[in-house]
DNA sequence: CAAACCTTGACAAGCTTATGGTAATGTTTG
DNA sequence: CAAACATTACCATAAGCTTGTCAAGGTTTG
């Protein structure tokens, strides 16, 4: 219960063009036959159906996703986005700041 | 020892447009006099000097360090976003995959 | 009051992201 | 073997991000 890189995208709502994107931005990685054809499984099958969630409910993009990857692998970088942030909190009150945001969004 | 948005841009190393643009983000937020000019204060400064070492040294794009904030408050996002890189840590092995990224870099 | 700041809002250039297409070529399968 | 897939490598475009600049107007201060 393999699929190729058509089928898989056909069952996912993605491109096969999308699908070959995504491994290239290390998203989704298929295994390669000996000839080098992807093969998707079920894990990726699922992934692939997540991520459009993700993107769909969440507003998420591709490169905001291959971030979060990022930070989760390289642990220098997490401590040094974390440092930023935790003063940044510390700091401003983004509190009344969101709700401007949301004021310009409403004047749209 | 709070500057107007001039004179923080001038220590640095941002332009006084780059603040605003900042803050328009969310990043960083300085607080207002009445008349509505910014004032930057010690740790607005410090932040600011922070988020250039951020780019300059681990390649940190604003909008991730936007996304990366986001994460932060946003429980929902974040159980979702971690869901789904836990599946894909599990799956495939980005190992080489970084591999063969880092062999494109060199061959260009 | 005039110079030198600041404000917001708009337009624009240059770069990146996300997506589609096409071409040349290799693989699988009826 | 021929049809229907796949591969990589490009080129193209629309949208978004980053940054600068300009205009019309408000504020501060010598």
């Amino acid at each position: 219960m393999e699929l190729t890189v058509g089928d898989a995208a056909a069952r996912t709502g993605w491109s096969a063009r999308m699908l070959r994107y995504l491994e290239e931005q290390g998203l989704v990685l298929p295994r390669r036959t000996r000839a080098g054809y992807r093969l998707y499984g079920l894990g990726e099958l699922n992934q692939l159906r997540a991520l459009r969630r993700l993107r769909a409910r969440h507003g998420v993009e591709l490169s905001d996703l291959a971030f979060a990857a990022r930070l989760r692998r390289d642990a220098d970088l997490r401590a040094a986005v974390d440092a930023w942030l935790a003063a940044a909190d510390d700091h401003g009150s983004w509190i009344e700041w969101e709700q401007r945001k949301h004021e310009r969004l409403l004047a749209a």
